[in-house]
DNA sequence: CAATGATTCTATAGGTCTATAGAATTCCGC
DNA sequence: GCGGAATTCTATAGACCTATAGAATCATTG
């Protein structure tokens, strides 16, 4: 069997996907050095270069490794037979888990995806802009059965759940004692009803 | 008179800060050199020395020049007799329009600002703690005074607050056509009133 | 127009970084 | 334990970068 060589590397390239979003999300993607990854991972500087092409493949490699499963997850969320309160709830819920699961390589995404070049940089933006295309769709659809006001801009709402998710995001990763789930309760309150004492009809 | 010497530096010297923010704010702090900053200051590098005392310094004075005025005018609208929802438009308002106008020392602030030296970084995150936390007491007001829901946590508003304005003035950087006044009222209503049908009592 | 201080210049030390080349080592089925 | 493939190593080219030192230029004032 040649099946034992396959899984070796790619543990080990798994791993090295990983150091470089944990260095580049320290220390930015020009701040990081190869020499840092490399150490992180064991290995010596050169010795990287039997994973990735060049630093920027690298940085390209963890850009993806925080999106995949991102567009799908939203996707079965959308599709589930919920009412949309309980989609938005769910999408915050997921934006925060990924966060707090995948936060280097999605501080890494966000802060230093305009440093890739420009192929990968172009395959990338699509999965995000996928990802934001299926929320506001979420949207329309919610304003179209009534679930939402009439006068809604979704693609203005689209944005701001992603502003929002991000901006948590941002903060949970300094900040291990918050609780996901509430805040993303919060998060999804605040989208639907606002802060003002009306209550929902 | 003397007075003729101190405009020119200090012209000169705020032109350097723009420059720098704008490199900065391009390729980040790491990835920016001192010699394109100084190349577009038309200068050469060695003499950009004579207004910083390093390229952290450098990223420091961005920095502030970000943040001047700021928290004042934050005071300002927060001690302006308005009702709660017109100040908050007023905060989105403000915060928006500082994106136009200083996008680029902004964006080096938010982006590159862990970057600095510890002194540094401490006096400069004093100046952003105050502003979220002048923001937080307006809201806490208007719990208090009845214009909010009693369950609003006021921490947790204005952290929103803030990250909905910094989503956004990262977007309208690059898309220049956005319209900040209608931009700002939406964000305003979105906070307000939320995106279900109910309609404000 | 000479003196003085302000501003910018040239030159460079000293360091770090990416990426390549080819040697050395480790791993694994047999 | 042998042989070939996979993995890591050493060494280094070549580029770029920050910061300093001291010379040169510019502007202003008397």
């Amino acid at each position: 069997m040649t099946t034992q060589t396959l899984p070796r590397y790619e543990t080990r390239k798994l791993a090295a996907v990983r150091a470089a979003a944990s260095v580049f999300a320290e220390r930015g993607f020009h701040g990081a050095s190869t020499k840092l990854i490399a150490e992180s991972l064991g290995i010596k500087q050169a010795s990287l270069y039997y994973y990735f092409k060049s630093k920027q493949q690298a940085l390209a490699e963890v850009c993806l490794y925080a999106l995949e499963d991102y567009v799908e997850r939203l996707t079965l969320i959308d599709q589930s037979p919920q009412p949309f309160a309980a989609k938005l709830l769910a999408v915050f819920n997921a934006h925060l888990a990924a966060y707090r699961e995948k936060n280097e390589a999605l501080k890494v995404y966000n802060d230093e995806r305009l440093y890739l070049p420009e192929d990968a940089r172009t395959e990338i933006h699509q999965l995000g802009s996928g990802y934001r295309q299926l929320l506001e769709s979420m949207f329309e659809r919610a304003v179209a059965d009534g679930d939402l006001r009439a006068d809604v801009d979704c693609h203005f709402a689209a944005q701001a759940v992603i502003g929002i998710g991000n901006a948590w995001g941002d903060l949970i990763v300094r900040d291990a004692s918050m609780d996901v789930i509430t805040l993303a309760q919060k998060c999804a309150d605040m989208l639907m009803h606002g802060f003002t004492r009306t209550q929902p009809s």
